[in-house]
DNA sequence: TTTTACGTTCAGTCGCGATTGAACGTTGAG
DNA sequence: CTCAACGTTCAATCGCGACTGAACGTAAAA
């Protein structure tokens, strides 16, 4: 792996862990964000001087979130990756997928509250109110984004 | 605590530790966004069983983020804290500044790529497009949030 | 003064999830 | 058939960051 390469796979996994993920997740879809051609289970491992076991583990995961897709090659028995062509919607899915969580959990909280915490209750879906206009805008901006890849493909 | 307030702490801490902060944190959030007054470092270490040192880290790595404000008494020694009246907006802002990060690593490993590696360019470039759009669509949105805010206040 | 109740800092511990190596099943080549 | 290469699984390890307890500084009370 070249220089440049090496770097971006390195702050990409400090990225990944930061935001609650595995490492070697970010290692992973770094190396093949750099790669113009699928790779393999084994050329990932070797290249990222991990084992075999944490990208086979990983890259399933990250394909459960749509944002690596399996290929496989006729005449070749090996497991080929690559990212998703929709990628930045997957990644805006991920995202997404999280604020609802954490709305939910608001709503939660609040409906298990006494009658009389009045204050609290107003707070609380003052929080869920600002996330439902956040989310709704995301949503929104997602759409927009999609259709604009269709046409943008239709186009060519 | 209330049994309802125990279970909204410990699914707040399951929530932020999957996002990559401690545990911890969001105890102490989840506890003060239950609490109509003010509180005490010596009363969250208690009612979240946790030490006092924990505790006083957390709260000044979350009032760092401006998610908890600190308030001080007349007559007492003790420094409290609260959840932030724009809570909504710190919460975005924290959401938009991971995407920025991102974003601006996508940007440096696009930089770095040799000039030949048009289709990967290409790609990064695409991915940065689409930050861009969900990061504009989000901060207007915070800003009709702000202005709304600001309106309810005046209202009153 | 001494004592007590604070908040903060830091070296050390400890839990837990990431990571690994080995074992396994499978498939294709020789 | 055997052998090699591949992906997957799982028990075991290991690193690292969360968490703690003790020490410290400070300020008010006694």
């Amino acid at each position: 792996m070249e220089r440049h390469v090496v770097r971006f796979v390195d702050q990409m996994a400090e990225l990944y862990e930061r935001e609650g993920f595995a490492p070697i997740a970010g290692r992973v879809f770094a190396r093949l964000l750099l790669s113009p051609e699928p790779m393999a289970l084994g050329d990932l491992a070797r290249d990222l001087r991990v084992s075999k076991a944490s990208v086979s583990t990983e890259t399933r995961r990250l394909e459960g979130q749509r944002v690596l897709e399996r290929v496989t090659r006729p005449g070749d028995r090996r497991v080929f990756y690559r990212i998703a062509n929709d990628l930045p919607v997957r990644i805006m899915d991920v995202r997404l997928e999280r604020m609802r969580r954490f709305r939910a959990l608001l709503g939660q909280g609040r409906k298990r509250l006494p009658p009389d915490a009045r204050g609290l209750r107003a707070r609380l879906r003052e929080c869920e109110r600002a996330y439902t206009v956040f989310l709704r805008s995301s949503q929104s901006a997602l759409t927009v984004w999609q259709r604009a890849q269709q046409n943008g493909r239709r186009a060519k």
